[in-house]
RNA sequence: CGGGGCGUAGCGCAGCCCGGUUAGCGUACCUGGUUUGGGACCAGGUGGUCGCAGGUUCGAAUCCUGCCGCCCCGACCA
């Protein structure tokens, strides 16, 4: 059976939908826009989901739940951050169908059931939320107030790709409130600091750590801390922000505390999120022609065992022995003894899934001792020794999981490139694509100009970059830092 | 919103231009058998409102009109 899979350098965005649909990771829906993740797939966003809340927790966060819907009045409260979402919002007006007199057994909208007040559909929360603050905040006992919760968000996006950009999203949103303004930013900072650990702790992605310009800083933020990863067709992808949002939404919903002074003061905010857009990013840093790479610790099934060529008893024997070690030592293992299909389609199949280290069991390796273990990310295969198999797998993980970043990471500093003039930012561009480094005058009309001449935008203006006179490449305007440009997802 | 493409079995497609038996192929699925160390083979079988509505015709998957939906490229995208 061809389950053959577009060759990357055929065509890249036609690799990566055939990765998603092979992979079993999702489907297209009957609502356009909107896609259905299917099991697989949200296995690997219930293995960040517990990473990240975890992460979360240890950081002192608490979740909770809040409406999809926001009353207009309040989502209009903060005009920036409305003003930012306006074009991109789904709108319910009514409340009630009615079945349609003109067409039996349809149904119509009752004309009769018009909500007095549009409820908006969220497409971030913060609106719905501070409104909530404004009654649980009072003092400086109150505060900080760290709360998170895990939802979904509509953005009425004019194209979508499955993950990438969504209609409907799964996500996390971090809300904040804090007494002071350096509090608040150090808040920022520090869920900054998680996603980027995340990113290259569990998703082996390497990131780069860095702030928003004003051109790309979410609306009404002072300031957005990023991180963005490099892909391989040398896109970037923002993977996670951090918003510093300042008295903005203290003060369009009236958040106030009593100061110890027994003083009015506004709060200070953070909003941060990142979304099942993390499993877009982990297919286009890791896979290859040949299906998903999964790092092992996002992996639903880190170790899948295929009888050859049959689950016979003396194999299972084995396959079971070899599960029952490696459960023990945490490790998430399948036994395939499914008998209709022969071990080369499984082969195939688990490729094609990600599924790090496979362990073939064959009376031929029992008759000398030993498993054969091939591992996803190099599709090297090894005999193993039956007496030190969980042993080596541990060890592999490891292997693996250290080896996928350190693959991407090598990616990415060759695709990083200094450049020194539009001329070179062009063909950069053009040619390899990747990260471009280079001087900025910091001025949001020669970011805009840069955009419309190259489609290349700021990324970020990194968090460690070496101080460095230079001239802007666009104006010749004095800079003192360079600053990442590169097409971007 | 612009440009292009597509809608026929779960999936992928042919048939349509030039109307005419019972709509076909691959794959998947079911049954039986032979196989089995990298996507097995043979035989038999199940499965279809041909996107929807209307029209032309003795007769429409095929021609005409209208509508709906999806995909791709672009514009847009904290």
């Amino acid at each position: 059976m061809a389950k053959e899979i577009t060759l990357r350098e055929e065509n890249y965005s036609q690799w990566y939908l055939d990765i998603v649909k092979k992979a079993g990771l999702s489907d297209n829906s009957a609502v356009r826009g909107c896609m259905v993740i299917k099991p697989y797939g949200y296995a690997i966003w219930e293995k960040m989901q517990a990473q990240l809340d975890k992460m979360f927790k240890e950081t002192g966060h608490v979740n909770a739940y809040f409406p999809l819907f926001v009353p207009k009045s309040l989502f209009e409260a903060e005009e920036k951050n409305a003003e930012g979402f306006a074009k991109e919002c789904a709108i319910v007006t009514h409340y009630r169908l009615k079945n349609d007199p003109d067409n039996p057994g349809k149904l119509m909208v009752d004309p009769n059931a018009k909500l007095e007040e549009e409820l908006i559909v969220r497409p971030t929360s913060e609106a719905i939320i501070w409104n909530t603050y404004r009654d649980w905040i009072q003092s400086y006992r109150d505060l900080p107030l760290l709360i998170n919760q895990w939802a979904n968000v509509v953005r009425w996006e004019m194209r979508t790709r499955p993950f990438l950009r969504t209609a409907e999203f799964l996500w996390q949103e971090g809300h904040t409130a804090h007494a002071t303004k350096e509090e608040a930013i150090q808040e920022a900072k520090i869920i900054h600091e998680i996603y980027a650990r995340f990113a290259e702790d569990f998703m082996a992605m390497p990131v780069i750590k860095g702030s928003k310009s004003e051109n790309e800083r979410f609306a009404g933020a002072d300031d957005t801390f990023t991180i963005e990863a490099l892909m391989q067709d040398g896109k970037a992808l923002q993977a996670g922000t951090s918003h510093f949002l300042g008295q903005n939404f203290a003060k369009a919903f009236e958040v106030k505390y009593l100061t110890s002074e027994n003083k009015e003061e506004y709060v200070w905010a953070t909003s941060w999120g990142v979304s099942t857009r993390l499993i877009g990013g982990l297919i286009m840093t890791h896979s290859d022609d040949e299906g998903l790479v999964l790092p092992p610790k996002l992996a639903p099934i880190q170790v899948v065992i295929v009888p050859i060529p049959k689950p016979e008893p003396e194999i299972m024997l084995v396959a079971d022995r070899i599960n029952d070690e490696l459960k023990a030592k945490g490790i998430s293992v399948k036994i395939d003894s499914d008998e209709k299909n022969r071990p080369g389609f499984k082969f195939a199949e688990y490729e094609m899934k990600g599924i790090p280290v496979r362990v073939g069991i064959g009376k031929r390796d029992l008759e000398n001792g030993v498993v054969e273990i091939a591992r996803r990310d190099t599709k090297e295969k090894t005999q193993v020794s039956l007496d030190t198999v969980s042993q080596y797998i541990e060890k592999l993980l490891d292997d693996i999981q250290e080896n996928l970043f350190q693959r991407a990471l090598a990616y990415r500093t060759a695709a990083t490139t200094n450049v020194d003039s539009m001329e070179q930012l062009l063909e950069v561009l053009d040619t390899k694509g990747g990260f471009c480094l280079a001087h900025w005058d910091g001025t949001s009309e020669t970011e805009e100009k840069i955009k419309e001449l190259t489609k290349a935008t700021i990324r970020c203006i990194p968090d460690e970059s070496i101080l460095e006179e230079g001239k802007c490449i666009l104006t010749g305007k004095p800079s003192k830092q360079r600053v990442i440009f590169a097409r971007a997802y």
